[in-house]
DNA sequence: TGTAATTAATCAGTATGCTGACTATATTCA
DNA sequence: TGAATATAGTCAGCATACTGATTAATTACA
């Protein structure tokens, strides 16, 4: 019944990869180099100038020992800045530099093409049926990972 | 319209995360410690005996490169045993150590609660229409991945 | 037959993810 | 106030994955 080619756990993680290689493909076509996380994170900081980095992790499904690493990489590529925060010396708040925004510029409809890639051997009715279903799984296992998403309040 | 947390490439990592801590959690409970990769190895080596490594590679889709180091590690655990083909003394033929044989007769009832976890915030009906899209979008973007999935014959 | 092309496997280097430990700073509350 | 507790971030170590190069063996074909 549950033989590897129709188990969810070996299905997602051949999926995920096919995920990230066509994520990496379309970016590539618009001449740059970053990886599905490294746009999360960017995308996130656009979105809240000045978060620290626990709240980035819990906004967009990170382990905290992960984005020491990515936010490491995105500062080292100056599309990140990251410095001590005043309210709380032990948080690290995190602000786009102008070549972080015009890289998210740049980069946008080559994500939003790397979605439709994604689904492409769906029908539209398939598509909107699978990414419900998919969004619903995925919060009923939200806690059971290490890093849950933590939506804001 | 695809904003991140509808993002398919957004939910698929983060369902994929969740699905490799599951199943970490539910082999552990019956005492051992292995992942979700290397299982999919082990099964496929008992499926067929003898099997060269790109071979395995092809029919459980990892990139021909992780599966050394995978390989390696199957070894060193004692549960599987590589050795130089006589037909082809460029590859190295597979089999499991009777250890080996053993681990996966203890572990497979918990990696098929594994499945079942994953997909319990879905009805029955959810569930099944969820992994029928799934395995049909994974079938579709198997040929962008690096490491297509190679059925035999 | 002998050279070119292909193939199996490995290796070096890099990026996500995880576990578990650690440092520095804040907060709580007796 | 000051000791216990909690929190933000980092680090070391390990396992998947990827790119691209290299080695050794096989196959194709001029």
């Amino acid at each position: 019944m549950f033989d590897l080619g129709n188990m969810p756990g070996h299905l997602i993680r051949r999926y995920h990869q096919a995920a990230v290689a066509i994520f990496h493909r379309e970016v590539a076509q618009f001449g740059y180099d970053l990886t599905p996380v490294q746009f999360a994170a960017l995308d996130r900081v656009q979105e809240s100038p000045g978060i620290d980095q626990i709240t980035l992790a819990g906004l967009i499904a990170y382990d905290r020992t992960t984005i020491t690493g990515v936010v490491d990489r995105l500062v080292q590529k100056g599309w990140l800045e990251r410095s001590i925060s005043v309210r709380d010396r032990r948080a690290r708040v995190l602000h786009l530099t102008d070549e972080g925004k015009q890289v998210l510029t740049v980069i946008r409809p080559a994500v939003k093409k790397a979605q439709r890639v994604m689904l492409h051997g769906l029908s539209e009715v398939e598509a909107d049926q699978f990414v419900r279903l998919l969004k619903k799984a995925t919060e009923r296992v939200n806690e059971l990972s290490r890093a849950p998403l933590k939506p804001e309040t």
